[in-house]
DNA sequence: GTAAAAGAGTGAATACCATTAACCATGTGA
DNA sequence: TCACATGGTTAATGGTATTCACTCTTTTAC
């Protein structure tokens, strides 16, 4: 406390009025340190206890408030899961680019595989976010919220787009050409390209779509435990899986991937 | 109230101690039918409020009693979700079954078409049924109570069996042979294999495994409305998955198919 | 036919939870 | 120094699950 009150007077002596967005006044300094932690308790408690045991008392007795207290920063129970959301689709996202950067630049292969292995690797290892981004948990924020809609979606689309991109413009994929798509899937296929902010033909949209559709219902399917009582470590069917993916991208299993 | 006095009394003119089950006494009667009411209330609370709308005192109020007495039907909330899962897992059963009822019982492809349309066809008609029975809610259930695990998974495994199993006896099947299976995987299948209770090679079940992972992760993209906002309409990707599906198996999409 | 036993409901109590309103102390800035 | 904004408090309202003690009714046994 009295620390606290010397670096602000210091904080003063340095410059009052210009005040440098680094120099917080006290009162900006503690309620960023409030939300933070509060943010890490909401997170934590969701991780532990589901979605369902973060609640706005339980995030309280984690800062050592009273739950009303809550409300100067969130929007109730509803901006606690929020925030815990926007939280975690960041980490999500970074986890991600980390599992590419890893790789050869130049090796398409390795960096898709990372990139899914990632998604695998992160969705087991955090489901109940994995349930908040991309299960049922979802829904139920994007009925509420106004701009949340299709932020996982549109993210993901985006960084799988770049590999992809990359495959086509390599000549590599064999892809159905426009008019041999159905015409209502043609159509839904050029909007997802366009709210995705894709530029190559709809039959690599196809592609991706195809593939997604199989990663994500490995995915939920681990999550979800439903098939636990005979698969209960998925990696043999995710090997299987991308053997599969990669060879309808006209390429092989890259002995260069590098996963943690 | 007199009226049921009543037929009390003929009840036990015309038996007492034998008592054929159809007799029932009063006290039953009045508890099977609260009982019935109160699991059809839980029902429609669950799919129009969601699982979570589906509370003890919801119920309570819609049979017309206090929330501690349906803790002489239910055990607790709990039970009441339980019982919703079994009645809803009945429910799903029955109209797959229908819709295999109505195709030719020769046409393997529309049998196999119209089993997976109508489980679209369900999920996308009963969300949160979805979510209980193949959804996250479901892994919840199943950590509580202990005869859950695998029903659901089983009871697919055995209807989608059939059709696979009659698939490999006419030779229509291009499988992997067990020797190129990865041991481990190979192992898991076997494990489906014993506990759904099939009779065909591993490489058929890697097929069934196959075929669900992608029939599954339609599902969830359509059911938790990620990529609503380009594929309002999910029939346009289904129909271009069971293309595909089919052509795995060695079939091609009937012209016989009937759909509701 | 009557009395004991079993069953099914109620009300009260406990313990959570979210949310709002009124209020008070303190930091901020002129 | 002083007015004001900020951020916390307590109190109150109303929702939830669940347990317990109690009462009334039905069933069953004698």
């Amino acid at each position: 406390m009295a620390g606290a009150a010397c670096s602000r007077l210091a904080g003063m002596a340095g410059s009052r009025e210009t005040r440098p967005v680094t120099e917080l006044t006290r009162r900006e300094r503690l309620r960023a340190e409030l939300e933070r932690d509060a943010r890490a308790a909401a997170r934590r408690l969701a991780a532990e206890e589901g979605v369902e045991g973060l609640t706005v008392a339980a995030v309280a007795r984690a800062v050592g408030v009273t739950p009303p207290a809550l409300y100067r920063y969130f929007d109730g129970r509803a901006g606690l899961v929020r925030a815990v959301y926007d939280d975690v689709t960041a980490e999500f996202m970074d986890t991600l680019a980390q599992a590419v950067r890893r790789q050869d630049p130049d090796d398409l292969s390795s960096h898709l595989h990372a990139a899914t292995r990632a998604v695998l690797d992160w969705s087991m290892a955090n489901k109940v976010e994995f349930d908040l981004l991309m299960g049922a948990a979802y829904a139920k924020i994007a009925d509420s919220e106004e701009g949340i809609p299709t932020v996982i979606a549109r993210e993901l689309g985006g960084f799988f787009g770049v590999p992809f991109a990359r495959l086509w413009r390599e000549g590599r994929l064999r892809i159905q050409a426009d008019e041999d798509i159905d015409p209502v899937l043609a159509e839904q296929l050029r909007t997802y390209r366009a709210r995705v902010g894709l530029d190559f033909p709809i039959g690599v949209v196809l592609l991706m779509v195809i593939c997604w559709r199989q990663i994500y219902g490995l995915l939920c399917m681990v999550v979800y435990e439903h098939h636990n009582f005979a698969f209960d470590d998925p990696m043999p069917l995710f090997e299987h899986m991308m053997d599969h993916l990669l060879g309808i991208l006209g390429l092989e299993r890259s002995p260069r991937l590098r996963v943690p």
